[in-house]
DNA sequence: GAGTGGTCTAGACCACTGT
DNA sequence: CAGTGGTCTAGACCACTCC
């Protein structure tokens, strides 16, 4: 795309006037400003479309699978179409004291000790991460296994769920919340994201069958790219 | 809040650099500003939860009660705890062609009649709405109840599958596809958000116990007092 | 009429990029 | 080095609201 400087003597309007127009084809993530070298008009992005609740059920299907099957996929793999070989993943792992809200989130003490995993993937073919997650497990319903306690181990083989299920652990239920947020300046850089355009902030919440919180995650998209697919299905009245 | 301009003079900072500022307040959500009058803290507001998964049982149970029963409550007073008095309801009917977009959405021709229908709902105590939403059922498979083709009976007791109830449709699923973007102007002008701010944008995809799609909306909700709540129920391994 | 937010101009300096 | 986007200043006019 032309220069500012150069759109404003073409134009005629001061360049003022031309970035504030820039402005907003950027919070439309139709354009990308890349100080020093240029502005460029944002190939035209797939969304990625996160199928949500046939892939919790899915995922929890795949745990009683052996691991062989267990390792071929994943769950981002499974929302995008994308193999293994076109993704990168990235796990670290801390310690960390329940804030107010975690402890809100899982009905335990504040202080109660939480083993917090930081994941990213990418596609291979774009640099920026397809989404940011956060999540946090009770230390003391995990510590069984101690394998679960590191990033050594990551990507595990069927997932959180699979996780879960060493340490005796059933999914009931998971319960998402949705909200759209201006990015914070970390995450903006993290997605490749102009400030502007909007993430979606998912707060997930899983129940085990005894309907104990157990993994609270915040999942961060960018909102430019992402589409989140979400199924009802619905009781019949007559059978 | 002070005035830009008094604003500038106090911190020693240009007018420019201080709207700049007050711009990332706007984006989230945070203040105000009214041409004219001044620019003023937002209260700190209620994001309205949409129990979608919950929501959508709870209307196709409905359905078979007695009218009285129905008219009592409707699904956003479902979602909000409002009661009905707390809120009002505009409704308006008119016939489209389907453009290229609802006719992939439908599975059906470009061109073929469809009954649209444009609703917003407020809260009395806030002008803005809640959520516009865009509904669209193909003319054909409603026309049978000449009562369902002009907005002269909205609020319909019993909310739209009710009204698909009537000419003999029973949904059997809902898919609703989430993004994120920024308003357009009219949008925001009605929602009363401050430009920046994202909308939330659900497509929402009813499907009969045929597998015929029949309806399809668009929502609309402003993104900085909207959360969305999906809850994913799996299946047991053993019993 | 005074004050507000919205819009615009003209010009400046900076850090950074490419060659 | 020249050119880019990012940031900032100082000043202008407008439509609007409130008194």
């Amino acid at each position: 795309m032309p220069g500012d400087t150069e759109l404003a003597a073409s134009s005629g309007l001061s360049r003022s006037s031309v970035r504030n127009a820039i402005r907003q084809l950027r919070e439309w993530g139709l354009v990308r400003a890349e100080p020093g070298r240029g502005t460029y008009v944002r190939e035209p992005r797939q969304r990625i479309r996160r199928r949500t609740t046939e892939r919790y059920q899915w995922e929890k299907d795949r745990v009683l699978r052996d691991e062989a099957e267990r390792r071929r996929t994943g769950g981002t793999e499974h929302d995008t179409g994308l193999t293994v070989d076109d993704l990168t993943f990235h796990a670290e792992y801390s310690q960390v004291e329940a804030d107010q809200d975690m402890a809100a989130a899982f009905g335990l003490p504040v202080g109660t000790l939480l083993l917090r995993r930081t994941y990213w993937t990418s596609s291979r073919h774009e640099t920026a991460p397809l989404s940011l997650s956060y999540s946090y497990l009770p230390y003391d319903y995990v510590k069984a296994n101690t394998q679960l306690l590191s990033a050594d181990h990551e990507p595990w083989p069927g997932g959180t769920q699979h996780q879960l299920f060493t340490v005796g652990i059933e999914l009931d239920r998971i319960e998402e919340v949705v909200r759209a947020r201006p990015p914070l300046p970390d995450e903006a850089e993290l997605l490749d994201i102009e400030p502007g355009v909007a993430v979606l902030d998912v707060r997930k919440t899983s129940y085990d069958t005894t309907d104990r919180v157990v993994e609270v995650a915040d999942i961060v998209f960018p909102g430019d790219r992402t589409e989140l697919c979400f199924t009802t299905t619905l009781r019949r009245w007559h059978r």
